[in-house]
RNA sequence: GGGCUUGUAGCUCAGCUGGUUAGAGCGCGUCACUGAUAAUGACGAGGUCAAUGGUUCGAAUCCAUUCAGGCCCA
């Protein structure tokens, strides 16, 4: 059987298109009312890969189900359009003619290329059976996506929870801006670690006794892997709970040296090593606490600014894993160290440039010098100067710039921040949002948590031009303007003229007004309120906005912005389970910024692809699978089972070799599909409509696609699509193929047209091809909707939905009767019984054809289990597919497969041997039953002709 | 290094609050059928439940450690 998905499909979906699918699905009745998924926007830039592919399909499969419930859910689908990707590929693309361009044609050019990437992205999508409004999607380069955007700006000023202030922040020097952490990239990075002493002012402070008698000289021992960040020191910090101790050059020469105890050892064997002509350094009298070295209160000299004198402080992120328990600190440069610094009030200097270049402040040798580029000077230097002690390769993982693939550093920065760090009001209400949200898997809940208890404040501008500005104007005195009402008034000049405008007219244009009066922002960090600003003395301000802002305004920007029909909040979120960091907690910490609800009802994440070894998918890892190959392999439906055959929840694997075996399982379920539209051909359902007698196999098997039809459901209800697949496939194989499926043939074969055996097993053949078709609809939503069509064309069936796709899943609510059920428990273990003689008569005597053999059946004694066998017997006669049975009594239920061919003769039509062929004269080759049914064949055909 | 998380037959998955020889479907092997035929059926072989240690009368199931993965962060 080929199925020629490759060609099938894009037919179907043209007539899907033709007939505007989306839209009549949308305009018909919806019973239950809106159910909302509100579709997370992937980036705008590239193919898409098989990430996107199980997002976009789960999603689908969700609506589908959802609508096929009685819902009425809109897909729209949305696209991340602004941010750094996008710029710096146009940026590639210009080269040198970018210098010569105003941001506002940049941007158009920007536009042009997330454009393009959009419409690829939605054809890709389309191909794959998703159906979304694709012509009607939310950009975030929209105008009113971007006033929507700007609109939780306002918000969150308006409740003074965003504030400018200058730390260090993640800086890529080659792209010169700002990065979220979302937009960093761990990988392997070889540093230079220094291991540094720098030395103590032995006149401050009081040397610890228990370190025995004070020496001459004496360096707190430092290690750092960013060796260029030693000018911007500013302080040591000691774990307070660590023990420390002092080590000493036996000869006196050297300065004694101040060491976490548990790495002294370590650090003697480093020292040795570095000098191996010198005696090796010495423990000296007792460890002291960190508290206690503090206590000691011992300033040290500045390694490159030896006047200067910096303070021994405490933090409780020092560890004694490697290094040597004291942590150079530079709040210019570090998370950490900032916070320190904050704490003791260290001066956050950073004499680092937006380029990566020193500045004017440090050493002269130093100055204009790149610190990619400064670390043998800084060495040399150092070495110079006795304050290195060590040096060595060091390979470890350090953030990259996820765009240019460059090491990035911490610079402290002027930047726009929302209060976001644990003690802010925005968190705690976040906090509550969370317990209001249900999180599947279950642990989404602890993992997001985790993430808003320890998350610093949020920086939100990004020093770029391809995105939405942060409305702030400056005078010319430094005075900075951005309030609530001042936003809003962008927000309603951008809803009109695009973000574009920002960029080309004038102040007092887009404030619509000469005087603007209002809270200022000073030079010095000052607030004043009723400061009056001059629209045409201002100047718009050049940051734009992080694009993750952007994506978690969409919430408001398309639920109760571009799609009111949609409504807030969302009842799904459906992400990978990366976007705890991403889009989950940005679209949290902006609805908590002025919601009083959670924006979603229920999160749900899936994992990631891995590979046959578990390792993840990667293009540099050579083994990823690419969508298009897939799908020009093996069709869209194929790879929509394979998303519903994993379970999503954790990680998925993808290999060539799964992708055959889904599709051996899609030509399976297909094929049911075919077999059982077969059996059909002369079946006109109203017409022939029968229920079957309640001991015919046709009622066990009704049984069974209730309870597939119950347990399918519920696996939708719960996001368990394995489950549904699981489900299905299991069906197919076993209880239609390998037990249905050969128990009817007979019947369907060899009765006459219309008996009512054949015609119940005809319409039950119907149900389960309209339950099976429909079950399975989301998932391969072509193949379901090509059975429909052909369901459509059965004598009376024109009434059904044009597609499966409009089709409401039948509501019954009552189980099959378990009474009439329960004795096939008893035949289905007969049959196997019977099945395993039959394969020793094949093996033992070469019987070939169960149709040769007789069952004898085989029940106690008893008048109630020998007339329950007499009665089922011709159905398990057929289950087990032999020629005949006969009933006997025993000790116990069971069966016994004999050769028939000594016994009986052989049907020419039903190729039964049977005690009855011949028993009519005029047809001496033919059983009683083919004999009857050929003589009322022959009388209809003499009557109607 | 930290937070969350995964590891059951070749593959994809079941195994509830610990209790008989650990299951299913597929795949594989052998055979049959040739009236579902670029199909179908039957039978069969596959697992020391990642490893180690512990709790228990008893553990795939509870605890600890280790190993190998994944997402996020340092």
């Amino acid at each position: 059987m080929k199925a020629n998905l490759t060609t099938r499909e894009p037919a179907m979906l043209a007539a899907w298109k033709e007939r505007h699918l989306y839209s009549e699905i949308l305009a018909a009745d919806h019973p239950r009312g809106n159910w909302v998924l509100h579709d997370g926007p992937p980036y705008a830039n590239g193919d898409i890969h098989m990430g996107h592919l199980i997002n976009k399909v789960l999603k689908d499969i969700v609506v589908k189900y959802r609508t096929m419930s009685g819902y009425r859910c809109e897909f729209v689908p949305g696209w991340d359009c602004h941010g750094l990707p996008i710029e710096s590929a146009v940026q590639k693309e210009l080269g040198p003619k970018l210098k010569t361009l105003p941001p506002a044609d940049v941007r158009q050019l920007c536009r042009q290329y997330a454009m393009k990437f959009v419409e690829q992205q939605a054809r890709s999508f389309e191909r794959l059976g998703i159906l979304a409004d694709f012509e009607h999607p939310y950009l975030t380069l929209d105008p009113a996506y971007e006033a929507g955007v700007l609109d939780v700006l306002a918000q969150l000023v308006e409740r003074d929870l965003v504030f400018r202030q200058r730390r260090p922040v993640h800086w890529c020097t080659f792209d010169q801006t700002a990065l979220a952490e979302a937009e960093l990239e761990y990988a392997p990075h070889r540093s230079k670690s220094v291991f540094a002493a720098l030395a103590v002012d032995l006149s401050s402070g009081v040397w610890p006794d228990r370190f025995g008698p004070r020496p001459t000289a004496a360096a707190y021992l430092i290690w750092t892997t960013t060796a260029w960040t030693l000018p911007a020191n500013r302080a040591v910090a000691v774990g307070p709970e660590n023990f420390y101790t002092c080590l000493r050059d036996p000869e006196g020469k050297r300065p004694s040296l101040i060491v976490a105890t548990e790495r002294a050892a370590a650090i003697i064997q480093i020292g040795t090593a570095e000098n191996p002509a010198l005696p090796a350094y010495e423990t000296t009298g007792e460890p002291i606490t960190g508290a206690e070295l503090q206590h000691a209160a011992m300033a040290y000299h500045h390694p490159f600014d030896a006047p200067r004198l910096c303070p021994l402080v405490g933090a409780d992120y020092v560890t004694l894993e490697d290094g040597t328990g004291l942590v150079h600190t530079a709040p210019g440069h570090g998370a950490d160290d900032y916070l320190t610094g904050r704490r003791y009030g260290l001066e956050v200097y950073c004499p680092v440039l937006a380029n990566g270049r020193y500045d004017q402040t440090v050493s002269e040798y130093l100055r204009g010098e790149s610190i990619w580029e400064s670390g043998e000077k800084i060495l040399a230097d150092l070495q110079a100067r006795g304050i290195l002690f060590a040096a060595h390769e060091f390979d470890h993982s350090y953030p990259h710039c996820w765009r240019c693939r460059r090491a990035i550093i911490f610079r402290a920065t002027e930047q726009w921040f929302v209060r976001a760090s644990h003690s802010s009001p925005l968190v705690a209400r976040a906090k509550e949002f969370v317990d209001q949200v249900q999180w599947l898997p279950a642990w989404g809940k602890s993992r997001i948590s985790g993430m808003l208890d320890t998350r610093p404040d949020w920086c939100i501008s990004r020093q770029r031009s391809w995105g939405v500005p942060i409305p702030a104007f400056i005078d010319p005195q430094g005075n900075i303007l951005l309030s609530a009402k001042s936003i809003a008034q962008v927000s309603r000049y951008i809803r009109v003229h695009g973000a574009d405008s920002w960029y080309v007219d004038a102040p007092e244009k887009i404030l619509a007004a000469d005087v603007w009066t209002d809270t200022a922002l000073t030079p010095d960090s000052k607030t004043i309120d009723g400061h009056t600003f001059l629209t045409c003395d201002l100047k718009q301000a050049t940051d734009i906005l992080d694009v993750w802002f952007e994506s978690g305004a969409s919430h408001r920007a398309v639920l109760s912005g571009t799609h009111p029909s949609m409504g807030y909040p969302a009842d799904l979120y459906l992400e990978g389970s990366d976007q705890h960091r991403g889009w989950f907690q940005s679209t949290l910490l902006e609805a908590a910024g002025y919601k009083a609800a959670p924006p979603f009802r229920t999160v749900l994440t899936h994992g990631f692809i891995v590979d046959a070894q578990g390792k993840k998918m990667s293009k540099s890892a050579g083994n990823d699978i690419k969508v298009a190959d897939a799908l020009k392999e093996h069709g869209a439906d194929v790879l929509r089972l394979w998303v519903a055959s994993v379970d999503y929840h954790n990680d998925m694997p993808c290999t060539r070799e799964l992708l055959t075996r889904v599709a051996d399982a899609y030509r399976k379920i297909r094929n049911t599909f075919r077999y059982l539209l077969g059996n059909l051909y002369d079946f006109n359902p109203p017409r022939h409509a029968a229920a079957p007698q309640a001991c015919s196999i046709d009622t066990w098997m009704l049984g069974r696609l209730d309870a597939v039809r119950q347990d399918t459901l519920d696996a939708y209800e719960h996001y368990d699509f394995h489950r549904v697949f699981k489900t299905i496939y299991e069906f197919c194989n076993v209880d239609i193929s390998s037990i249905y499926a050969k128990a009817i043939k007979d019947r369907l074969y060899c009765e006459l047209p219309d008996a009512p055996r054949r015609r119940s097993s005809q319409h039950v053949c119907f149900r389960i091809l309209h339950t099976l078709v429909e079950l399975a609809a989301p998932i391969i939503a072509y193949t379901a909707d090509e059975a429909w069509q052909a369901m459509r064309k059965l004598p009376g069936m024109e009434h059904l939905p044009p597609s499966v796709h409009l089709a409401r899943f039948a509501i019954v609510p009552h189980a099959m009767d378990a009474a009439a059920l329960s004795p096939w428990n008893n035949w289905m273990a007969m049959v196997e019984q019977g099945n395993k003689q039959l394969d020793e008569l094949k093996r033992s005597i070469g019987l070939g054809n169960a149709l040769d053999a007789e069952a004898v059946l085989i029940a106690p004694a008893d008048a109630v289990s020998q007339k329950l066998l007499t009665v089922y017997g011709p159905e398990i006669e057929d289950a087990l597919g032999v020629g005949h049975h006969r009933v006997e009594a025993g000790e116990q239920w069971g069966v016994r497969v004999v050769d028939a061919r000594q016994l009986y003769a052989s049907c020419a039509r039903s190729w039964k041997r049977r005690p009855d062929v011949g028993s009519d004269p005029e047809y001496p080759d033919l059983s009683a039953r083919d004999a009857h049914v050929i003589r009322a064949l022959k009388a209809a055909a003499a009557g109607t002709g």
